[in-house]
Order: structure tokens, then C-alpha cells, then sequence
DNA sequence: TCTAAAACATGACCATTATCAGTTTTATCT
DNA sequence: AGATAAAACTGATAATGGTCATGTTTTAGA
């Protein structure tokens, strides 16, 4: 269980920061950052910002783990991304001046920091570092999402399950995945059903294993060499 | 046919500049940006960069049409971007210091102007409004393509090609579409037969008239019916 | 700890769409 | 203009993967 009050995140003292567009900020630049920013704890299944709205600042992660996604014509959600500790996310609509194109919630209970749009955008005309880490940002992520597209277009939903697990596999790290079945079938683009039927497959080919709800990767050559290059 | 030499298109006349991201220069500026750049002819279906290599400055088309694209595992292209006149291309690889994720060839002849990557770097350190044109480029496209994800993950071909011939018919403007069956299946992310097949089906509809290569939509409301919200 | 709801799982079925193989039309080059 | 290559098109076939229906397990909250 998170601590629930907010008073205990400092920026200076964050462990999460020294890997986020934060890192190479120096003492006196995150003096201001701590004051310029709001710390809240959020439980499972929150909301942070919803397709449509108009940002008013952006999120930082300290702890947890958030979707980013936007639904379909049937309200199905597709999964674009996961945020994890240290990651900033809502930034994007900020710059183009349009509502949000995506909606974003807390995959499990979290601590995340909201930092205004004045003082963020204060912030990045004065630091050209801050700036430059931004654009350098919205590059790789713009990268990225063509390879995301190309998977989606070409690839068999094994082969996206293959790959979507190593994904996952660096996002969470030293933890086991723990995702509700029907998110990880919103993140690899296809029905539950189908994605419970591979899972299943693949834990028979021992590519992995589940522990109930969460699962680990045991053999990542296998993944690999099924999700193609 | 187009002129083949480069020596006629300068900025001050461009007739492309004014929507791009260059259209807010003053008259000092375009005179700095016409010295900086090298502008050249292109026949159809020459690359400008390919996935992997490294960028040396950024494209900006003069006249034309030119793909955007990555290849899958087997070799096949997905078309992620088609640009047009006015539009500039390869900046993102610049920016994240990465190889290019994409390649980019012409669709038809074209004149393309080239800004090499020192001078550009240096235009956007100068000048706030390019760099804050070029922030809410990459914010913009960041969001269409979430949408394009979603769309990929969701939609039936039938609805893709619908929606994909609308953002088409933005491209080419007062021009009828033209596209090869293979570039216009490799852009919906389907195989050409069945992108064959659908466009007899749009054509018996009365949806799209079809000269030979060219395309034209008569029913745009259908489309958009078809392609969903 | 019990209960209701949510999540997970499995089977049967069928529509969509890819693949393969072949023909016709159009474009390109000399 | 004629030859050759490339692109467009058609048909048959098969499989991937979505949908629906239903049962089981897990989770969360009283």
C-alpha cells in the first residue's frame, strides 16, 4: 500500500526522476520544480485526463503505472502506451493546442505529480535542456508509434502478443505483468477471448508462466524469435 | 513534366512555403532560408532516406508526393505519412539522434528542397516560432497517429480503406487521387487483391469513380459513414 | 467470511481477409 | 509502333481470429 498523502514526494528525493526528462535538472531547478508542483495518490483505475478535454498541465509519475489509450467507434479501448515511474505524459496536447486525443488512467494504485501548464511552459522556455529533451521525446515516441503501426498492419496477433510482452516484460521490469486480461487484449489489439486462448499457448510451450493475474517471461529467445525481428 | 533544374524554385516565391513551417518568416528570413537550402528534382519513385541510415538535414517539398514508410518483416511496406507540397519530412530521426525508423521515396516527380541538418538546428535555436512550429508538428502527428493505431487495431479493411480515402482526398486536393493498387494497399494495411475488390465494391456504390490508375470520390457522406465517426 | 460482481476460461461457429494461381490491361522503353 | 514488363484484376481456397454462449474462478466489499 502507497502512502496516500502527497506530502512526502519531494522532487529532491524522488527516485524516479533521475530517469525522467527531470534528470539532469540541478539543485536550485528542482527547488522550483517541488514548489511548482502537486502531488496526489491515486487508486486502481483512476482518471487523469480524458480524449477530448483540454490539458491544464502535465503528469509525472512517481510510482505506478498508467494506460494511455483511446477507444474505438464501439468504445473498445486500444492501449497505446504505458507510463511507468518517471515518465511524463500529457504533454503533447499542451504543444498542438488541441483537446487530448487520448485518454489516460492508473493501472494500479499510484503517486503521481501534476505540474501546470504556465509554470511547464515557463519552465521550457528557460531551459533549453528541459526543451530539447522534449523534442528529443516526442521523436522517439513519433518513432516508435510507425513501428507500433507497421506491427498492427502486418503482424499475426501472436506475433503482436510475442511482441508486446517484451514491451511489457521492460516495463515492469524486476516485477512480474499485471494486467487485467482484457487491457493486455486492448494493448496487443485484439478480443479477450483470443488473447487468453495464445496465453495459453505460449505458457504450454513454457514461453512463459502465470501466477493467476500476473505472469513472467521464462524463455524470452523463444518471444523473440516469434515476434520477428 | 516538371523543370529540372533546381535553379528556379526559390523560397521568396514558393508558392508551398506559405503552409509550411516556414510561412511566418519575414523577408530577412527567407533570404537566409534560400541561401541555406539546395534544392533538386526527383523522378518518380527515388528514395529521399531510408530506415536505418542517419539524417544529414531535412526535406522540403517544393512540388510532389512522397511515402513515408517502414517495412515489416517481410519486406512489405506500411505507408504511414504521405506528404505533399509544403511539407517538411525527416526531422524527427534528427532530433531523437536516432537512425531513421522510416524511409521516404517520391510518388511521382517532384522538387525537393534540402536544409542541411547544422543550418536547421541552427534556424530552430534562432527562432522560437520555427521551434515552436516544429513542437506542435510532432504534438499534432503524435496524436493522428494513436488515432491511426486504433484505427489499424479496430477497424475491418472496408472501414480502414473508407477512412484512408478521406485523408487521401486531403492529400491530392483538387487532383484526383494516384496511387498505385500496391501503395494505396500498403497505406490501409491490407493486401493489394483485397484492396482491389473493395474498390470495385466503393465504385458499384457509387462511392468512387475510377480513370483507369486515378480515383475520385463522388460520395463523400458515404465514405464517412462507412469509415465511422 | 460470505456474496455479488468482475475477470478468466473454453467451445462452437462463421465472416473476413490473406494467399495462390492465373488472365487481362496498362505502362514503359527502344 | 511493337515488345516487354509491370500493374490491375478475377476466382478459388483456407485460415486466422472475432463473436456468442456458457461455465468457472477470483476479487472486492459488506
Amino acid at each position: 500500500m502507497l502512502e496516500k498523502s502527497h506530502k512526502h514526494v519531494s522532487c529532491a528525493t524522488c527516485s524516479a526522476r533521475k530517469n525522467s526528462l527531470f534528470g539532469t535538472y540541478g539543485e536550485s531547478e528542482v527547488v522550483d520544480l517541488n514548489h511548482e508542483k502537486m502531488c496526489n495518490y491515486y487508486k486502481k483505475n483512476q482518471p487523469l485526463f480524458i480524449e477530448g478535454s483540454f490539458p491544464r498541465g502535465v503528469f509525472c509519475l512517481n510510482q505506478g503505472k498508467v494506460k494511455v489509450f483511446t477507444r474505438g467507434d464501439e468504445g473498445k479501448e486500444q492501449i497505446i502506451h504505458i507510463a511507468k515511474a518517471g515518465d511524463v505524459i500529457g504533454f503533447r496536447s499542451m504543444f498542438s493546442g488541441e483537446p487530448y486525443k487520448v485518454s489516460a488512467s492508473t493501472l494500479e494504485e499510484s503517486n503521481i505529480c501534476f505540474i501546470g501548464k504556465d509554470d511547464f511552459l515557463l519552465m521550457m522556455d528557460n531551459n533549453p535542456t528541459l526543451r530539447n529533451g522534449i523534442i528529443r521525446e516526442l521523436s522517439k515516441e513519433l518513432g516508435d508509434r510507425a513501428q507500433f503501426i507497421t506491427n498492427m498492419a502486418q503482424k499475426s496477433v501472436r506475433e503482436r502478443l510475442a511482441f508486446s510482452l517484451l514491451i511489457l516484460a521492460d516495463i515492469y521490469g524486476e516485477e512480474e505483468i499485471n494486467l487485467t486480461r482484457e487491457d493486455m487484449a486492448n494493448f496487443v489489439g485484439t478480443a479477450t477471448e483470443t488473447l487468453i486462448r495464445l496465453l495459453k499457448d505460449f505458457k504450454e510451450d513454457q514461453i512463459i508462466e502465470i501466477h493467476t493475474r500476473k505472469l513472467q517471461i521464462v524463455n524470452r529467445d523463444k518471444l523473440l524469435r516469434i515476434a520477428g525481428r
